[in-house]
DNA sequence: TGTACATCAGTGAACGCGCGTTCACTGATGTAC
DNA sequence: TGTACATCAGTGAACGCGCGTTCACTGATGTAC
């Protein structure tokens, strides 16, 4: 079969953005190309049409997930009152909607712990995709000199990663709310 | 054959102690009963005569890492003159030395963001596991009441494994250090 | 314009592999008498 | 004190399963003439 001319771009980006999703809710180690491939309605054969293995689809797929991150910090910002945009974006990151929907939210706070396990090349390439998310986001971030910016920003969002991690860590609802509460004015108090 | 008196509380520890390292280093999913069982010279049939199944063996090999890891930061403290012992637990979490040697250190940090996806009843155990951690470090936590001090502990806690994690993800040495630099100093400044 | 042919995204079966788990068995030691 | 027996930690082979990957094949479409 001879397929319509651009569907082999639509079928890669929907592998990698359902790859994306289902790699933050479930794992990237024991949920894997099978499932994706599968829930597309497509057989895992034609997987290696569009990558060339599992590492590669993960590096992509994180890649995705913060482009599609950094698209939401993007909103926040933009839609918060002048002076206030990385305030929203905290508001944002630490929000129980975060917590409720791996899926769609920071891929470090759902995968980032597998990151130092991966193989070095895959390493690389998340780092490149982090540093492009930061570069992004920069402009929200108070300080001096570029420098100064990127320092605070990796601080700031390391530390709210691992907030996220720990709230989802959390079975008990109430608690999870209440470290959301307080690191939100703590890091708003810190960093704005 | 009959084994020597002792020898099945020895075993457990050891599977317990092997498990609790490997598990932190090469993560809980992929690394196995198998290869524990046979760092050990056992086979791995012999594993179910000390735990019930693999998500038996995980609950409670996150529980002997924390309370390892409550040793190394009770020492921490305790080595510390008077007055700087959170200093110093912040100091020891957020060092070279804790980053590389994940086998060894916090598993939060280490194996956070697969927590999540456990099951309700395994969650539920690392969490206790979790609070007895919080409680034994809470006398070196300074604030008011108890609740304030188990507050400021999960927010610090909870931070620090986010930038732990972000700096074990980070393939560039000269950007990890970077960030342990500026986080200790963050740190040290917010909550002694 | 019509015809012959090349392309290649996707199929579906197969591969080896390691996983967690089960189970009949072993046999040196502890216990009962 | 000596003997018969029960115990049970550990063995080793087997189980089904899903993983990532490979590959010969399909056949509607795009291209060449």
């Amino acid at each position: 079969v001879r397929y319509p001319a651009q569907q082999k771009a639509e079928t890669h980006d929907k592998i990698l953005a359902t790859a994306a999703r289902s790699f933050r809710e479930h794992g990237a180690e024991s949920n894997g190309i099978g499932s994706v491939m599968k829930e597309l309605g497509l057989t895992k054969g034609g997987f290696y049409r569009h990558f060339e293995s599992k590492d590669d689809l993960l590096a992509e797929a994180v890649n995705f997930a913060f482009k599609q991150m950094g698209d939401h910090m993007t909103e926040a910002a933009r839609s918060a009152p002048p002076g206030r945009e990385l305030q929203a974006m905290i508001d944002r990151y630490l929000s129980l909607e975060h917590v409720n929907s791996p899926g769609a939210g920071c891929v470090v706070a759902a995968l980032g712990t597998e990151f130092s396990r991966q193989p070095l090349a895959i390493r690389k390439r998340i780092n490149r995709s982090l540093s492009q998310y930061r570069e992004r986001l920069l402009a929200f971030v108070p300080g001096r000199t570029l420098e100064e910016k990127r320092q605070r920003f990796a601080l700031l969002f390391a530390s709210m990663s691992g907030v996220l991690m720990n709230a989802r860590a959390n079975a008990d609802p109430k608690a999870r709310e209440e470290l959301l509460i307080a690191a939100r004015v703590f890091f708003t108090e810190a960093f704005t």
